[in-house]
DNA sequence: CGGCCCGCCGCAAACGAATGCGGCGGTTTG
DNA sequence: CAAACCGCCGCATTCGTTTGCGGCGGGCCG
């Protein structure tokens, strides 16, 4: 309630004086600073952060644009980024688009309306076009959209590669394969190259069943397991994302064959919910610590003005053993 | 970057003109409606949110504190919030206290430096009497801070007595009762309260367990879990918050125990983790989505003025059936 | 002793929008 | 025919800060 000339008016000073003892910039003698001290104590000073914002020009407030903040990973990644903004000093606005590409919209919006210096992005909904028309700070979350918005991602060739290898070493000779509709393109899609590409090479049969996009609720999930065993499809080896994989196996179990002495299993992400079954699941690990970190990090240098062109940080998966396979 | 002004000397208007078009109060003519519309696209206004917000006190924007946003519970209560809040013409910044008390204070402080107009707190760390020097919009989840506080709770008294009746049904004569430090008040430790009294009264031994205050990651519970298999602790049902009565399961399963032939298990929350695994978990629900919805009406009314003395709501929870336990 | 630098501080102009007040034509009303 | 009214609009103030500029004493140097 009492503002800045409240304070210099109690303390017989000038406003500017106020303003210069609170940034500390400029002179402000000892004697006048401890004047200054006792009334903004006694008038419960706090200085107005949006005055301030409206002079430099900036909030401090990043959004972070997510398809569903319940899914586990992005929880995790969520998790993480507040930690690294808070940690570079910025406050993180979320933002769950839900597959809703005006919120989309909206919230690259607020760029413009001045109310977030930056955004990362780590939804695939919107048109590539919008974003490109926005020259602000945007670091892209898995996804390639344009060459002035640095991109940072994982090494899904790679772990495509894991996967299948895995798969291979366990001795599984058909293998179901649940993947992203590949009407949307992705570097996440690579995965699902590589893994095919492998299995053919090793000679191992797969069976793709292709899942729709950004479905990430895990009713859907159910279904598409129902739907896979009510085809009777015969397998020994499954590879698809944490969700999916466990809904699998789930239902494996309940069919009383063994695991993995029937049906070898790899996840596609691995979060926490593959270290929470039991049998805990064989996965691939996306770092997701590392990704938020980079995101933060690249988002931090293009707000302080770094240019980047063409930049992409690839980080590597790992495979983590779990009880789904059998040999490491 | 083009501003008010600037609009205003290319349609050939005043900047009041300008003004009232965008949000249309006042009068302004049909043509120079036209004018201005013109003016805006060719100098590709954007109004600065920031000079609003200065002049109109309030950014709409809504701090949602929780200790961890990875945790299923939280990340479903978040999803919901920031739907919720969106309907509502809200935007949410959200805030991982992860029990660091400073970051919890830092985020209320927002309150005074206008940066939110309102908090939604879902966490117990900071001390009770940091918030009743505010008098401002907050909503408190799960937690009685004083009585100028809303408070919105679920009728834990309720979740406890089904957890112990479901298992007393169930046929136990010895649980294991995992339940939160006593030390740290809350409405949510009726819910133990309540639990032990059906029990005694059903003339079924309990074996109290004391979880460390505010420790939700799970490698947490993997240790307390691997604590009690080590002690020899003999028991035939259990009852703890989703993931320690999951990794509890578990670790029953590996041991070549039968879920639920040898022991039973209930598990409070009931979040998405418990229909993951398999067999799915009986578990005490908690209405997240409704927990959600009434926060944000409570600080919506707050924010427009509305008073609330004492106010509760209390929100009650259900009993569903899963494969942890024989008898409905 | 005069000029200059230096520490200190007040004044006023930004920042970008909202809005109360009053003015200006033109029409209705008594 | 004058007063009241109405649609429309511009001007100046306000929101609460930051900061450039310039002023004013006092000490130091030449």
């Amino acid at each position: 309630m009492a503002g800045i000339k409240d304070v210099a008016r109690h303390a017989g000073v000038g406003v500017g004086t106020v303003s210069r003892m609170l940034n500390n910039s400029g002179y402000v003698a000892e004697e006048t600073r401890k004047k200054i001290e006792i009334a903004m104590r006694e008038l419960n000073y706090t200085p107005n952060e949006l005055a301030r914002q409206l002079y430099r020009k900036r909030t401090g407030i990043i959004a972070v644009l997510v398809p569903n903040i319940a899914n586990p990973f992005f929880s995790q990644f969520v998790n993480y980024a507040e930690a690294e903004l808070y940690a570079a000093g910025f406050k993180m606005m979320l933002c769950n688009t839900q597959n809703e590409s005006n919120a989309e919209l909206e919230y690259l919006d607020m760029l413009n309306r001045h109310i977030v210096d930056g955004v990362i992005t780590g939804v695939h909904s919107l048109n590539v076009e919008e974003y490109r028309k926005i020259q602000k700070p945007i670091v892209a979350l898995d996804r390639y959209i344009g060459e002035h918005i640095p991109v940072v991602a994982v090494d899904h060739r790679e772990g495509g590669r894991l996967a299948a290898e895995a798969l291979v070493r366990n001795g599984c000779r058909s293998v179901l394969h649940f993947r992203g509709a590949v009407a949307v393109e992705s570097p996440y899609h690579e995965r699902h190259f590589e893994f095919e590409r492998v299995m053919a090479r090793s000679h191992v049969r797969t069976i793709p069943y292709e899942l729709e996009w950004n479905r990430l609720d895990f009713r859907y999930y159910q279904e598409i397991v129902q739907d896979v065993f009510a085809r009777e499809i015969s397998f020994d080896g499954v590879f698809g994302v944490d969700e999916i994989a466990i809904e699998c196996m789930n239902e494996t179990i309940r069919r009383h064959r063994k695991v993995p002495g029937d049906v070898k299993f790899v996840a596609y992400d691995g979060t926490f919910i593959t270290e929470l079954v039991e049998p805990s699941m064989t996965a691939v690990v996306q770092p997701v610590a590392a990704l938020a970190k980079e995101s933060v990090r690249l988002l931090s240098d293009l707000i302080a003005g770094k240019e980047y062109k063409n930049k992409q940080v690839l980080l590597s998966v790992t495979l983590r053993k779990g009880k789904t396979t059998v040999v490491p």
